[in-house]
DNA sequence: GTTACTGCAAAGCTTTTGCATCCCT
DNA sequence: AGGGATGCAAAAGCTTTGCAGTAAC
């Protein structure tokens, strides 16, 4: 139960302000190719360290939709996503919908959140014949 | 818009097999050691191959929910889960829910289908003080 | 007889880890 | 001064791919 020790370094509040209102989503390579020009000396490790820590401390969450890589989302309140299942962008949904379990649905689990997704194909996508990007 | 040629060979059967009603959303690995002992030659790679192949032809889906490996899942069909954040157990429930976005809401999207997901702690990962299995 | 499938090994990617050095507090 | 952070390189997982032999159709 011991707070975590969290040192402010340059490489850190970087990596923080490049997520800050980020809505794209990033992954860990995105973070690091996002900084490495300002940043040169940073380092892949170091970015995959301080996501976990600022996961830990709750201020991103990890997202599941790109099977992959990881992705990161700044906004860790309730709401939804919509994503395009070709180029895997992702986009934010206010939070519209709350879908609640009765006890018996429950199966004995302690709920602690819920999401719903969305999935289609963005609009480029929809017009677009050529092989998915790998984004 | 060609057919896919697709050959029932004796393991592509047996992964049919495996998989069919299977509710444990398996990852490829399981599948292969679930198969391994009745089936010595079985190799992962073929393994690999076959999911691949019932998915392009939508007799399985992915699921993205564990990002350390990709599961799969016999229900294509409209349905929730609901997952252990710790063990990542996923449990399957009936369409409830049907949320719809509004043309403003769809960004242009084609939307294909939705999902909702519950996240929280199982029973057993309730009382457990260890960490978290592999699964 | 074709041609898709199998299985092995190697390669590819993302993510994690060991460790010496560094520097925030 | 002390302990967490950095960055490099190596390792670890999961998944994909090349290829020769095999077998389904």
């Amino acid at each position: 139960m011991r707070e975590e020790k969290f040192r402010r370094t340059p490489q850190r509040l970087a990596i923080m302000k490049f997520l800050e209102g980020n809505s794209s989503h990033p992954s860990a390579e995105e973070v690091y190719f996002g900084l490495k020009r300002q940043f040169p000396t940073l380092s892949l490790a170091t970015v995959y360290h301080t996501l976990e820590a600022l996961e830990r401390m709750g201020k991103i969450v990890e997202i599941n939709v790109d099977s992959t890589k990881k992705r990161y989302d700044p906004a860790v309140g309730a709401h939804h996503h919509l994503i395009c299942i070709r180029c895997k962008k992702i986009i934010d949904l206010p939070e519209k919908f709350h879908p609640v379990l009765n006890e018996e649905e429950r199966k004995g689990f302690r709920i602690l959140r819920s999401q719903v997704e969305f999935y289609g194909l963005c609009p480029q996508c929809q017009s677009r014949r050529s092989p998915a990007q790998k984004n």
